[in-house]
DNA sequence: CGGAACCTCCCCATTTTTGGCGAATAGCTG
DNA sequence: CAGCTATTCGCCAAAAATGGGGAGGTTCCG
């Protein structure tokens, strides 16, 4: 595996920024359409080891939060309230990551998704004078640590990237609108059996098992627009 | 509708950009998961009256080489190969679109897509110049037009965001991933009744008529990880 | 403490999807 | 021009999903 090497050139990225953004912590994690996940960061292994033992990232009000939304975010801005979050907060502080957060949520095409933190200690007044101006390079090195983790696995999935045809686009996108099969092939103006053609051919392409799944590996490899 | 004063806010912002960027054109445009999409931008009506009834979006190349792309692109990175999208470059040239062109890509949670775009006829060395000066600002302006333009629909679909429980998602997730409800249930160590409460309860709370349906919203609208 | 939401289990009838056969026309590419 | 892909049509039987009922337990928040 020559990705080994790179991954360390991106756990160098890391730590290098860290010294240069001056906190404590920098993390960055991503996890792409086939739910592979990598992540380079300056917390202690015994931490992440546990949190993916426990999958804190069900739990992590910094990944839940950010999922769902498109701005960067202070952790202060998270919510934090909830029994599994409050534990999870004491568990983290606990292990060394800072109580002040912001976190750079990015997406790529593929349902890729990535998160860009830093974190430290310092009180209320200067972690809000420190993000004020370190926003916009903070957005930038998201993109620049992110640009570099899709280096390391270019190619993997850029050449199974299928395409599908025009029919068959529409149909799985009326499939993921809701219709069944008897209203989308009535929408087109084709037969029902015609339908099936495209479905079974997209089916194939996208080695979906069946039609959910078939939608399903549309959308996140960015194939259907709905 | 109050959103009308706040869209030309946005249009605006665009115009105002062009001429900060120097450029001949500047275009932002977004897709949202409903398929509600709105855009500011400065090429002629008449050009966005063409591209909207000629359906274009479909053969653009910069609209399908960005949506199945992280990086901000130039035009001329793109496959522009293929007899439609070339018919399509002549007429968008004759149209006043300049023949040099960024695109920087961006993405929310929900499924939201959107592109910002600059535009303009300078020589291939000239924009090569122009693009590696300001592709740090270009990245930097498309977030905040893209925030601007997330807090013109703010309200409709933050409200509208339903939850899913646990167990939803668990369900909907193996969906997705191809099981079928006998794989699932098994996998999730329930029965196959059980599953289909889930199944149900998720699609009430998305609105989805069917199973696809469900797990197509369920990952347009980021509630799902696969 | 009481309501709300979550998790779990069961049956029957009907509708929908899938698997497995096959075949013809049109258009673009090498 | 030959070859490949896209588009379009059909039938039958088996497998899977859906609709419509009902019911008991836990857990959590106000």
């Amino acid at each position: 595996m020559q990705s080994a090497a790179t991954l360390d050139d991106l756990q160098g990225h890391i730590t290098g920024l860290r010294d240069v953004f001056d906190v404590e912590h920098l993390v960055y994690h991503s996890v792409n359409s086939t739910g592979q996940q990598y992540a380079a960061l300056t917390y202690s292994p015994a931490w992440v080891a546990r949190y993916i033992e426990q999958d804190y990232a069900r739990v992590d009000p910094v990944v839940q939060g950010c999922y769902r939304r498109f701005h960067p975010v202070d952790w202060r801005r998270l919510d934090w309230s909830g029994k599994p979050a409050r534990e999870f907060m004491g568990e983290a502080t606990d292990a060394g990551v800072g109580r002040q957060g912001f976190s750079v949520p990015i997406r790529g095409p593929s349902g890729q998704f990535a998160l860009f933190t830093v974190s430290d200690r310092r009180t209320d007044a200067k972690w809000e004078k420190y993000t004020e101006t370190h926003v916009r390079d903070l957005i930038l090195a998201a993109h620049f640590v992110n640009q570099k983790a899709l280096e390391i696995e270019r190619g993997s999935d850029t050449a199974a990237m299928q395409k599908l045809s025009p029919r068959e686009i529409d149909a799985l996108t009326m499939l993921a609108m809701g219709y069944n099969r008897a209203q989308t092939a009535e929408s087109l103006s084709i037969s029902e059996h015609t339908l099936r053609v495209y479905i079974e051919s997209a089916r194939f392409k996208l080695g979906a098992s069946n039609t959910t799944h078939a939608v399903a590996r549309g959308l996140t490899l960015g194939l259907l627009v709905v």
